[in-house]
DNA sequence: GTCTATATTCCGATAGAC
DNA sequence: GTCTATCGGAATATAGAC
């Protein structure tokens, strides 16, 4: 069963990752979920609480994310971290930090910190789980762990909105190089 | 000189990287140069001649920088490629195409085709001195030119986004490793 | 919890004077 | 080319009935 709430949060969700945060309305989660704009702000008073529900949303899902993959190899997280991406691109949105950070000099503080908290949150676990890995001799990078987790998920989150424009074929051949790289010896 | 349509075109350049396309307005632009709405409207009629105009000018720009740097060397055109986000981040700006791609859903057709040509112009110039220079045997890259090139342009993107999140910093750190990678021999 | 009704503000855009 | 004045619409948000 799915609350009302919990159906507010999807909707906004989906229409601030495919519309951006300023370009959605309390109308569009009207007529998508069947309720009127007064009901909404009795759940959630404000657009910013909305959108802070949303972020801490994502959070939970990470965090049972680590949770889950915690005991499994680096291979496995990785393969995981990708299909993050391959899902978002499926459903032609982008994520969430790529969607806020674009508008973050219009939103306030409250969602800026729930965002900062939820970027550094992924980066932690993508940093972990390459150190993890080079140190199992399973991927090779020269950098630390920290860089390279930002390089790799900088390539994934511009890639999901650089291919609608490039061509929907350039962010498999991304991803897979991504992977190739990680795991190529250099001799 | 700058003609007050100039004025504009730079204005709304600046709101639309600093704030989205869906969340800057004509009085922004009114307060910020000292002109009324209705004199905007004159010089373009709807907000997305504006938008385009401003496209148009990022196109321009590129292409001076093309034809200027066409005889010089893949190292050179390689710092002028990093030196342009080093710009927009003193600025604390995002790039055009990042600011954009994220609101493609809700800006019309005319925008949507000018924005895909300037990433496909920008994609050419960065895969063509990736080209140049691994002939030369200066850069070093196992995957097609057009895929490097989207790597390293989708990392310089999304850092520009990311390190506002996870430390000011990390842009720097980034920015070096991509051109260590590019110039590293793997024997 | 959800509704109707409404307040308030802001937006893009246009008409017409100067 | 720039102005004043204004239109029509849409946004967030609130009050109060049910």
């Amino acid at each position: 069963m799915t609350t009302t709430r919990e159906n507010i949060i999807h909707e906004a969700d989906y229409l601030v990752r495919n519309n951006g945060y300023n370009a959605f309305s309390f109308k569009d989660i009207s007529y998508a979920i069947g309720i009127k704009t007064a009901s909404i702000h009795y759940h959630f008073p404000t657009k910013s609480d909305l959108a802070i529900a949303v972020l801490e949303e994502h959070l939970s899902i990470l965090e049972k994310t680590r949770e889950c993959y915690k005991n499994k190899t680096p291979l496995e997280n990785l393969d995981k971290f990708l299909s993050i991406y391959s899902q978002i691109k499926k459903e032609n949105k982008v994520c969430i930090v790529g969607s806020l950070a674009t508008d973050l000099n219009t939103v306030d503080e409250k969602i800026k910190g729930k965002l900062k908290t939820f970027a550094l949150a992924f980066l932690d676990w993508v940093a972990a789980f390459l150190e993890k890995g080079r140190k199992e001799h399973i991927f090779h990078f020269d950098c630390t762990p920290r860089i390279k987790a930002l390089l790799i998920i900088s390539n994934m989150l511009a890639i999901l909105q650089l291919s609608r424009l490039t061509g929907q074929e350039d962010f498999e051949n991304v991803k897979k190089t991504i992977k190739n790289e990680l795991l190529k010896k250099m001799i």
